[in-house]
DNA sequence: CGCACTCTTGATGGTCATCAAGACGGGTGG
DNA sequence: CCACCCGTCTTGATGACCATCAAGAGTGCG
């Protein structure tokens, strides 16, 4: 059930029986919820994190126009919101962006968790320094880079991303977003992400169809968008 | 010596005596730096975290063209690279934008601190996250607001992180920073920063010279920007 | 005193937003 | 079963916002 979980933490740190179990310990109920489900509003009190297991959620923010950012989306394998253990609750909501499998975790036994193991208390305080390693190239998307760099780095990073839990090859990979999303990702419109995804496919680099992000030239989408995967902590595992 | 750190602690969190003489005891060598040393180069091995005494830091990352995107702005009591206790390495630079004062915390002893006091590994973990927080902000700003609106939610930023550790009031603060560095944070050029600080000076809305953020009109500078501080987790204590 | 940095303003152009309209496909109800 | 509707994708036309290029003034420092 979590092994895209374990599969994740296991990429980049080493994780012994014990606390597998104590992992596995952890998991709550587990429910399935509809694409559009608002899982987290802002600012409402929390008393345990949600895991991803199958399908996509994002964080976002909403301007009083209407604008919307989102932060961040998580993959299977992902904590949605590991950081409301130490916030209680959160600036941003979450939604799922298509029918997902989470499992709930209480905060409370996190606590008990990370109280036992305190490696696992180093390792989880790396993920949510992960999730802000991740927003920091994001904000280089949006101050610095142009529209197709932009979104050449998303599909950089979510083919990383997607591949340490399997979902991903140098090829390609699902990925149910609408053009739409996208746009609430980078910073742009609707609009401007479909005539970018043109220039992008029409340079041979890359085809958004069909919920399937199909990779023509990995080393050439990497080039435009100037993606470095230093950024994700790979260690030195292979992918 | 650290008391604006202890400040900025205790202005979210109870942190009792035995705690107290924790924290202190990390503290290992102060120093003094120059205006414009870089503290940290992106992807050095760290053994060690930063903390602001005074002055002021920035998180960076450049791009091959030269362009470079400011993530975060450290003022006086917050750790530069709290994060790297758990990353080892970090994915952007630490640059001094002023002359700073500096302490060094071997993350050998973090280590120690976070082990024998587990509510101080909670707290520094929340630190990180509120990190994370401002991050998000940012990207709301760089992906979402206009550029009065950007500038307009940085000097409000500034003015909530600076009055907890007593370096701003109502009225204003000391900002030692050029029209330039603002570009950086905001993903702008300097020519267009300098037109809209114009704007919101001839707005009534404050006032950005001799490296001074004079602020005429909090109410409507909170207005411009749509800023709410919740995304500074600040409590209920009042400034 | 000269040099480097910063600030300021003008002129022009590029990137992306906005507005609009049509095509396409999947789902639903008559 | 087909008409209809809604969400999504696509493309064109126009304009706003911000970048770029350029030049001059002010300031601090060696």
């Amino acid at each position: 059930m979590i092994e895209n979980h374990l599969a994740r933490l296991r990429f980049r740190h080493r994780i012994d029986a014990d606390e597998e179990t104590a992992i596995r310990g952890m998991m709550g109920e587990r429910r399935r919820i509809a694409a559009g489900t608002t899982l987290v509003r802002a600012g409402e009190p929390l008393t345990r994190s949600t895991m991803l297991l199958s399908g996509l959620l994002c964080r976002y923010r909403d301007l009083r126009g209407g604008e919307r950012q989102i932060s961040e989306l998580q993959v299977p394998g992902d904590f949605a919101d590991l950081h409301s253990y130490t916030l209680k609750r959160l600036d941003h909501g979450i939604l799922a962006l298509t029918a997902c499998e989470i499992v709930e975790v209480p905060h409370e036994r996190l606590r008990a968790v990370v109280r036992a193991f305190p490696r696992l208390a180093d390792i989880y305080w790396f993920s949510t320094n992960l999730d802000a390693a991740i927003h920091r190239e994001w904000m280089v998307s949006l101050g610095r880079r142009k529209a197709a760099a932009r979104v050449a780095a998303l599909f950089c990073e979510l083919q990383v991303r997607l591949a340490i839990v399997g979902l991903a090859d140098d090829t390609g990979y699902a990925l149910w977003l609408s053009q739409y999303d996208l746009a609430e990702c980078m910073g742009l419109t609707s609009v401007h992400i479909n005539r970018t995804l043109r220039e992008l496919r029409e340079a041979g680099l890359v085809t958004f169809r069909d919920r399937r992000v199909q990779i023509h030239d990995l080393q050439g989408l990497r080039r435009v968008a100037e993606f470095d995967p230093a950024y994700l902590y790979l260690g030195q595992q292979p992918l």
